[in-house]
DNA sequence: AGATTAGCGGAGGTGGTCCTCCGGTTCAAT
DNA sequence: ATTGAACCGGAGGACCACCTCCGCTAATCT
């Protein structure tokens, strides 16, 4: 098993055993993700307890901090990621780093999440998701640059910072986006 | 004059005459236009008039709602990025658009608040600056293009989103940041 | 200089969020 | 079915931000 299973180990060591402890643990995960994608990082936790249905000492009981809680939640959605990158690596070179970028784009939660996580201060496991997310989209950058099809004169970092701004801006719809992301990817790739 | 002074009137009407308070207005002004860079468009009032040295009330005011002082200070800069335009216009098409859009990116406060600007509910005023603002860099735009340096394929609103979205990320360096923009700008050129 | 009045500023009421604590409830193991 | 332990949930105190209100201060005018 790959490194990008390692963040949900962590996660499931978390998970209580007895069925309800659990359902409401999930539930509060399910619930936060929403809470975050919709209000950024600073949410309400006593929202995110109403929404999952959930008293708030239930909440403080899996989570002691609204760190512990936005960790959780962002874990999941890396891990996510980690496995796409498994999954596109059949594709021809460009196609498998587009697709890729493609998917980081599309986690709505991790649209504002992601952006504060990587200003403000580091923590273990943001440092750790961070570098699970470089890990699975190196390969597929090194590959798309070895092709010849991406510039060599760019990092994995330069690259998800770009797509993950993009990502953190308002449009009026999908259509919109996409097309800027193209633009911007156009600048990613080498000229021909 | 052109359109680009008429936000600023807007404002310069509601300074007030009196000598202390219109120096109170403006402290308040420059304090919001730092407060909101640093903690965004949630800022606390109450510090904002702290820093300005100024009491609670003095801000309120001036500008009765936290909307008021926001699109106050966003105005401000909304009008110098106009006087920036008239002032590159006499660059060669493609530099003339660049040096503008690296001037936008460079207005530190606006960095969080144009994008939640962007997002969110209208207003007249946000409505009226971001006209502004259009009506600045489209002729930048359109000459760029007609030169045969730009794409032809993508509007105003499309490059201003692209550029305002890595605006909104944080980097550990300025250099980076540069470095990632002129990559995306590398992307809206024409291929040679 | 004195009167006038615009403007000041902060005390305090309101409401929302954070987090703790513990009496009651529900699960699971026997 | 019973029992013990794990777990639930929300009442409540501390805190902070918002915004109003009004007695006081100081700028402007004559």
């Amino acid at each position: 098993m790959p490194e990008q299973i390692v963040v949900s180990e962590f996660l499931a060591a978390r998970r209580p055993r007895r069925t309800d402890a659990a359902r409401n643990f999930d539930a509060l995960l399910a619930a936060a993700r929403e809470a975050f994608a919709e209000h950024g990082a600073d949410a309400s936790l006593e929202d995110i307890a109403r929404r999952a249905g959930v008293g708030i000492g239930t909440l403080y009981r899996n989570f002691p901090t609204r760190r512990h809680l936005f960790e959780a939640v962002y874990a999941n959605e890396v891990d996510d990621l980690g496995r796409v990158a498994a999954e596109v690596s059949g594709e021809p070179p460009w196609e498998a780093l587009a697709a890729w970028l493609r998917r980081f784009v599309d986690y709505a939660m991790t649209k504002r999440a992601i952006r504060e996580a990587m200003e403000g201060e580091e923590s273990d496991v943001f440092l750790a998701c961070r570098q699970s997310m470089y890990d699975a989209g190196t390969p597929l950058l090194l590959r798309a640059q070895a092709a010849g099809e991406v510039r060599t004169d760019m990092s994995i970092d330069d690259l998800l910072r770009l797509v993950s701004g993009i990502t953190s801006v308002a449009f009026p719809d999908q259509g919109q986006r996409d097309r800027v992301l193209g633009i911007a990817l156009d600048g990613v790739r080498t000229r021909s």
